[in-house]
DNA sequence: GTCGCTGCAAAGTCTTTGCAGAGAG
DNA sequence: CTCTCTGCAAAGACTTTGCAGCGAC
């Protein structure tokens, strides 16, 4: 089994496309394209991370100190983008749902139960699996996650530093 | 590939055994073996689903009329039952948690959006991609869950003949 | 101008916590 | 007996909603 099927942090798509895409979409819906709804997407766009409302709502309100959008903004627009599948939810053990753009190519998520760090990656061999088990049951798949979680590398090293140490 | 990798509903561990295992448990961290953190083990036992904590709240009350639970041990139970391994947490889009057994074989889940049923499969396929995947990155997999997102047969067909109707 | 959008604050959910009495070991 | 558990109600966290004024089109 060859590696070249896996496939880390694959970033697929340009921020004047998906702007695009986006006011098309409002439009269609006979949406307004409003200055925080951009300022929510772009934000989201040039964070890599996975967010919570809340971190993406003081992120936003460090980098436009001027701008006063509220919490209840962010909840909506990312529940329209949601909806729009511009962005994708992933709901963790703890609390809370976190946010990424979900016009990516479609991943998976390795977790860090350590440091939080999530890796992405996109693996062919479990993709086909999947088409295989959905068909054998006559499931039409619509979407699929899988979270694998554990200590990354890093954070391994680090521990046994620490005990060194001690 | 054969499909004699897929296993679906795979029950393989007895409620004395796991009585017997929790009351170590409880033990060892000196905690005390109560009536309510056995019902509530029991149902979650009895009970082949998916249930979020009010649902087995309700579940409970309904089967033990005369007993007296709180919403609050559910969750105090259901954490400590999580935090020792004896529980799983899944986490859903929307909103809450459900919880099921966690000590059957390890298993990944078949999510139906229209009828909100969960089936589920193990694929040895896709674990080991999984080790492989994580071996690669030198990441330490502790656990890991994968959900495929669908409308299962029956709802395909039941969406069949009502177009047919209308 | 119209009608959707926003910020605010208030209202909902879901979950956790403090406490005094009950009960397991 | 001791010390943990429990039920209750109150508090908290997170999310949604109502509303009046604002702003995109």
């Amino acid at each position: 089994m060859s590696n070249t099927t896996i496939n880390f942090q694959d970033r697929t798509i340009e921020y004047q496309q998906l702007l695009e895409d986006f006011k098309t979409l409002l439009k269609k819906s006979n949406l307004k394209f409003t200055i925080q709804r951009e300022i929510i997407l772009e934000t989201l766009y040039n964070s890599n991370e996975h967010l919570t409302p809340e971190a993406l709502h003081q992120l936003i309100q460090k980098q436009h100190p001027n701008l006063k959008i509220g919490i209840a903004t962010v909840y909506r627009t990312l529940a329209l983008l949601e909806e729009s599948n511009v962005v994708t939810s992933l709901s963790f053990g703890a609390q809370g749902k976190k946010y990424e753009l979900g016009a990516k190519e479609h991943h998976d998520h390795l977790i860090c139960l350590e440091c939080g760090q999530i890796t992405e990656f996109v693996d062919e061999a479990i993709e086909k699996r999947q088409h295989a088990i959905t068909h054998e049951l006559g499931f039409k798949m619509l979407d699929h996650s899988m979270q694998i979680y554990g200590i990354c590398k890093k954070c391994q090293e680090k521990k046994l530093t620490t005990e060194k140490e001690n």
